[in-house]
DNA sequence: ACCTGAACACCGTTCAAGT
DNA sequence: ACCTGAACACCGTTCAAGT
């Protein structure tokens, strides 16, 4: 404690040191309890003297943000558009899910950082690399939307079934009961569905196997308008 | 003023008020600014006295989202899966674009109130009745995800654009020239796509159009899987 | 039953001052 | 050049008290 204080003390805050230490502490505590306030006392320093080094906390989760994008592998060279696709967001991927709250920073972003740019660009950059019309390229990134980014709004999220399987067996199957009579459907596709734990509503899926289905539909059905030379205007 | 305190004593609060003025104040100020203590001087009382019809703030914004919801179409009767579906998903977009908070809200919500599993079971049954598999069924809702809500995850938010369109022109220019420069590809698919402004991000697109654009292809990858009685497990 | 007042433990950020 | 202290204008929420 007054070790870390001392050492904050003999080496000088850096811009680099602020947003290292803020991504870290993000990994650590989640974003909602990333404050400039607490990330201030993790460095040792009081929270005013962090505005030196970033304007202000928007600053300061776009370099965090430019951070995990830094992570992301460079694209394949050599391959075909649709594989070098696939592997780009798979990577994408990858760095988000190390970053848990990263997915939550760039949604809410108006993310128009360099470094979302370069990504933008290369993706891009791809499509048309392997033959797409620039009126095809446009939507499909539109399509693709935050699969850009290897994640997607899911159903419902792994909270809930936490909570779930925190509830006493008797509660649980209180509740199955009362799914069963009221959303029958969901009940059927959950159980259906359910892999390692009880859970009732959809969580327990292989995520990694629903992330690319999704995207693999989507591919598929690009190069299926590729194929045909589709156009926006007729 | 002192007429609205007035009347807000006459009639006592209950939790149908509370809510629509909450939703009220959404739809003008926006979520972030939507706080307890600012609900409370609209409605002429004591941050307190919410507290009484509504547990917290998270069970006010469930609320805020329920009655959102509430106002999607009811399912079509008599119409294929497809067609069910696309008119279900475009009527929720409708409801989604009346309240623009709404997508946030329900992005950050847990999202587990009987408003929302009601839509979703509804919306499971659409497939089921048209002769989906219980695997192949669980696999779409993923793949939808929030789509199934009527929206998705853009690129970049219209906040980035709208600033660019305030900018001075020569800064518009010098801008457009460092684009050219550093993310050739971003100008090309977005100067082809630029519709009515001349934003150099890909904004002024068609919105409604890119969205069906996206619905439709995988509706239509949907369709391909289930006449080829497409099943996980091989 | 419903509302209030005061308080607690937080925020992001500005401004003037220190070294 | 870099950091600090005090302050401002906010948050959500608890608790004991009022009517």
């Amino acid at each position: 404690m007054t070790q870390q204080l001392q050492t904050s003390r003999r080496t000088p805050l850096n811009r680099g040191r602020v947003l290292a230490a803020a991504v870290a502490l993000a990994d650590e505590v989640g974003l909602d309890a990333l404050s400039m306030r607490r990330l201030a006392e993790v460095l040792g320093v009081v929270p005013m003297a962090l505005y030196k080094h970033v304007a202000n906390k928007d600053e300061l989760l776009d370099g965090m943000v430019d951070a995990v994008i830094g992570e992301i592998a460079p694209v394949a060279s050599g391959a075909g558009w649709k594989i070098a696709v696939r592997l780009r967001v798979l990577s994408a991927r990858q760095a988000l899910l190390r970053h848990p709250w990263a997915r939550q920073a760039l949604e809410s972003r108006t993310n128009r950082t360099p470094a979302v740019l370069a990504y933008t660009d290369e993706f891009i950059g791809l499509f048309l690399a392997g033959g797409f019309s620039v009126d095809l390229t446009h939507h499909v990134m539109h399509a693709l939307g935050s699969r850009m980014w290897g994640f997607t709004q899911e159903l419902f999220n792994a909270a809930a079934s936490d909570a779930e399987a925190a509830m006493p067996p008797e509660a649980q199957a209180a509740m199955a009961q009362e799914m069963a009579l009221r959303y029958p459907n969901i009940l059927q596709v959950a159980t259906a569905a359910r892999h390692d734990d009880g859970s009732v509503v959809s969580y327990g899926c292989d995520d990694q196997f629903e992330f690319e289905f999704a995207l693999d539909l989507m591919l598929d059905g690009f190069e299926r308008l590729h194929g045909q030379r589709w156009s926006s205007s007729g």
